[in-house]
DNA sequence: GTGTTTGCAAAGTGTTTGCAATTTA
DNA sequence: TAAATTGCAAACACTTTGCAAACAC
């Protein structure tokens, strides 16, 4: 018998099935990319239907992200964001409303970084387009 | 009789000289560019004998944020960082151990940025490399 | 059955705020 | 003296954690 895509998406980030993490991932990946934090995600989830504690929807996050289906994204000193989509790309945040707008990774480029110190080594480029309603 | 530098410029920016601010500012601009976060700004402050509270600290790098005497940078979820230098300029993060390394602004370029939704003007485009010990 | 996960409530961390006392102008 | 600033302690927002009950395999 054929598993659901979402049981094999977290068998295969080596997470067990639970009913939590399959509703959640239900949620978050059947429909196009999505930005979240953990206070917005398990407001979604109760509009859905989907029981789930805010202690669950952190842990879940990042265990999420550790397995590489979801990705953090920093641009508030006193959220965490997180992203659904874990390809190359960058992020617009509206600052007046704090929502951020995905930027395709082969329309922008960074150019001119410089060689790291000596015994560091470059583990991602963020970059981060401030905007504001006007 | 002459104001000192540190009196000058705060009431440049607009901001009445106190003691605290007043050696805050000879603190932070006395030597070079400096990246810190509250507690940093206000441990350092301690060891050079500055009596300040850490409720001010938070008061005064806000003040001086809104004056655009040191800028914000946002680079980590859970704190806020600063930075003494306000000019055109981008980051290392070296997220070992939590500490800013400038990148000058005449090194790096983004380029493809597309055009803000409708309504929005641009505010500030901030790059962030993230690099890591090995 | 055994180890993992959940959910609650409590604890934590960084930050902001109310307000009386102090300082600046 | 009037208005701004400070510092304390309490309040806050977001996040993490301890642990017993529930669940996955």
């Amino acid at each position: 018998m054929m598993d659901e895509p979402a049981v094999e998406r977290l068998r295969a980030a080596g997470l067990r099935p639970t009913r939590q993490r399959v509703q959640l991932v239900e949620l978050l990946f059947s429909d196009g990319h999505r930005h979240m934090t953990a206070e917005s995600l398990h407001a979604d989830a109760g509009a859905a239907g989907v029981q789930v504690s805010l202690a669950t929807v952190y842990n879940t996050l990042h265990q999420f992200t550790e397995a590489g289906i979801l990705r953090e994204v920093v641009v508030d000193a006193s959220r965490s964001y997180f992203d659904t989509n874990t390809g190359d790309h960058q992020h617009f945040f509206v600052e007046n409303d704090g929502t951020l707008i995905d930027i395709p990774g082969d329309e922008i480029a960074v150019s001119g970084i410089p060689t790291p110190p000596k015994g560091h080594a470059v583990d991602r480029v963020d970059v981060v387009v401030r905007i504001r309603k006007n």
